[in-house]
DNA sequence: CGTGAATCTTAACATCGCTCAGATTGGTGT
DNA sequence: ACACCAATCTGAGCGATGTTAAGATTCACG
């Protein structure tokens, strides 16, 4: 408003705070019911005020993408027994995860994460949504925790105590991914709905416990199975090969 | 153009053709590169006429949303043997489905129907996704075949062949479903990626059989599963019930 | 205190979803 | 044949959006 203000001036926070302004409003109106101007607004910022720390409102909506996927990784590992590795302070945030006992047994640890992850994705629909929809992420950032890769530690710590046939391994991961995944989007895009949380929980217990069951009968001929990549950790490898973008066919 | 050209109007067929000209629209830009106002240029209309068959864009979506779906449904439902029931003349569409041996064992047919469920996610991305996205469809229109009906169908048969014990059977198709799901929807987002179709055939085949493997091994105590509910079968349930929209809390 | 880089603003453009008042069309009854 | 009516589409326009360009403001540092 006054021409003279001078708290308008986020220095080196504005990024952030618009981050925290675009998730607020997707938890208040959806993926798509707010606009890149509104959350300017909000932070007391003019809309082209964004353009210097965002190409465009999609790269916000990847960013933000990002930093939700990362958050979802330090639950799912929480959730697995271990506090996040790179955990800064505890956030003070409610600490109402049922999911406390740091589990020794490997099964119940995959079964937690699995949980956390479904769980999420009911609590937050709109984000889960926004951050599972925002395509390939920004090629030179990575997701400190990603989902995927805690389940590839879960996986590989059932086979190391003999849960899971070494057989069976190669790419478990995204068969367990694949059924977490698909139940908590089907929650979250409103396709299937269950009565209250604790149903959730033990729907999620039912697929983890039914998709481990069928991977540890793996056991017949079933020569190798096909070699299945993330987003994630492929974008990982172009980086360390010295990441000249000149295939850089993933964000297409 | 010309003032006075009567081919502008598409009597009764205008609906029809406009989301013909978004599905296409949707094929070429994605989810959201495109605006009804293109949609209805490409009909040779003008965009205010769209609003007489869609009360706003988000309606034009969600009737493409249903389209789209049913059209799965029906793909899957041929893929598990039998011909669609509803089929229309068979669309002369490349018959390139090598799904086409009605089979008998009600496990590769389960195999069968998840396997054409994420490979259509693959072939069609953007509209997949789309059709997964587009929230809780209109409260009046049923989707023909719905995909969670043909799962439905397909695990009551594998029951009935002594393949599933009836303990094992309720809230099963929610199970597979979010399997297949899953994997559908990863690869739709480009969260993961498989190298060509015969990959993610052999991904979908493992997805199915492991949730299977896994459903059938469910003997133990675990008392009842949670009665999970398709928002599909719901609203068929309410409209049956006299859907006096009293309630009417899906569609938000 | 002044200079330059970092940061934000003002103004504007093209496009979008959507609305409203009116024109055009095709059929129906007489 | 004509007049009328409902269905259908057009045209202009409103407010808002993403995005850009050019200019103002602020801060850190000499």
């Amino acid at each position: 408003m006054a021409k003279g203000n001078h708290r308008n001036y986020h220095h080196g926070e504005l990024r952030d705070a618009l981050l925290d302004a675009a998730e607020t409003l997707v938890h208040e109106r959806g993926v798509e019911g707010w606009s890149l101007r509104e959350a300017s607004a909000r932070v007391g910022v003019s809309p082209s005020a964004a353009y210097h720390h965002f190409a465009s409102r999609d790269a916000l909506v990847r960013a933000l993408s990002e930093r939700v996927l990362a958050r979802l990784g330090e639950r799912m590992s929480a959730a697995a027994g271990h506090e996040p590795e790179r955990g800064s302070e505890p956030d003070s945030e409610s600490d109402s995860e049922p999911d406390a006992e740091p589990d020794s047994d490997p099964q119940e640890r995959l079964v937690a994460v699995g949980r956390s992850y479904v769980r999420w994705a009911l609590e937050e629909p709109a984000v889960a949504r926004l951050a599972f929809g925002a395509g390939a992420t920004d090629p030179d950032t990575s997701i400190s925790p990603h989902p995927h890769d805690v389940l590839d530690a879960e996986l590989d710590r059932l086979v190391d105590a003999g849960c899971l046939g070494v057989s069976a391994r190669p790419g478990a991961e995204f068969v367990v991914w694949a059924a977490v995944h698909g139940l908590a989007t089907l929650l979250a895009d409103g396709l299937v709905s269950l009565d209250g949380p604790q149903a959730v929980d033990r729907e999620a217990e039912r697929v983890v416990r039914a998709v481990l069951g069928g991977l540890t009968q793996e056991t017949a001929v079933s020569p190798t199975w096909p070699t299945a990549r993330s987003a994630h950790t492929e974008r990982l490898a172009e980086r360390r090969a010295g990441g000249s973008s000149a295939r850089g066919g993933i964000g297409r």
